[in-house]
DNA sequence: ACTATATCCTGTATGC
DNA sequence: TGCATACAGGATATAG
């Protein structure tokens, strides 16, 4: 699933892609990826033609790109969506919806998006900073985060720090899979209540937060085509690296006792009993 | 104001 | 073989 790095990675490959290009032409071919695009599909089409896009940007998992007119066209790739550059008239996946042609002559971009939780759509004078991302917290590669203002702010809350860390409007960019590789990493279990971490560990949390995204980081950007994302969560695009996430029944890579995998939130949280003990 | 849950969506895997 | 169900989990609307 798409979480900060991943999408960081999907940032960059577009700078690199789509930097400086002018659309020719937009496809739609499902509504569903535009909903958030109020006048309709019709009109996302239209409005685009002709502009030119200036380098993507990104908070925790949104991502936007720019136009050279202080617009921009606003992505979430939500649980599976993709951006891929084919070349135009090559065989369109099945998940496809969304297609950008260009001035020049080269590559289309795709948008795909197998169960389409994810969507485009325009955002008015939203270059430097859109209104859909204004209710985002800072990310941990945010240079103008305020990391002991963030420390604070988890230490006020009741919840059990996993639903903190996935809370967005406290901190942006993790997700289900790192979330759980952060605990791991800091020996937290994931239920522990946020008000009860002492400073040092909250630290130490973000700390490990920082370090896994950034290792997933520098390994997605090497060694795969920086477009791709895979779809498929736990065998896919970082699953070499991970510790702990999707190892139910795997012996702990620190204690070798079997990782646990316990329901949480409509979904799972993985986990070693031993080594992330609740205090 | 804060917290917790239901909901959306579809391909794949599993059980009977 | 075929049908039903569980699962994957982003963000958000709604309820408490």
């Amino acid at each position: 699933m798409p979480e900060l790095p991943e999408v960081e990675v999907v940032r960059s490959g577009l700078a690199a892609a789509v930097g400086g290009r002018r659309i020719d032409r937009v496809t739609v071919l499902h509504p569903r990826p535009v909903r958030r695009h109020t006048p309709g599909p019709d009109d996302f089409a239209g409005t685009l033609a002709g502009r030119t896009f200036a380098v993507p940007r990104r908070r925790g998992k949104y991502l936007w790109l720019p136009f050279d007119d202080g617009d921009a066209l606003m992505a979430h790739l939500g649980m599976s969506g993709q951006f891929r550059l084919d070349a135009p008239g090559s065989p369109l996946p099945p998940q496809c919806r969304v297609v950008f042609t260009f001035a020049d002559d080269g590559d289309e971009l795709r948008f795909a998006d197998q169960r389409m939780f994810g969507g485009l759509w325009l955002s008015a004078g939203g270059a430097d900073l859109p209104d859909e991302v204004a209710h985002i917290a800072r990310d941990l590669f945010d240079p103008e985060l305020d990391r002991s203002a963030l420390v604070a702010d988890i230490r006020r809350r009741r919840s059990g720090i996993k639903r903190v860390l996935l809370n967005q409007t406290v901190v942006s960019g993790i997700g289900n899979i790192y979330a759980d590789e952060s605990l791991w990493r800091a020996r937290v279990h994931y239920e522990t209540p946020a008000d009860g971490l002492s400073r040092a560990r909250t630290v130490a949390l973000l700390d490990a937060a920082t370090e896994v995204m950034a290792e997933a980081l520098a390994q997605g950007g090497t060694s795969f085509d920086a477009l791709y994302v895979n779809v498929n969560g736990s065998s896919g695009y970082f699953g070499r690296s991970l510790s702990v996430y999707g190892r139910e029944g795997l012996p702990c890579l620190r204690c070798g006792r079997p990782v646990a995998r316990e329901p949480f939130m409509n979904r799972s949280s993985y986990l070693c009993r031993a080594c992330q003990r609740k205090r």
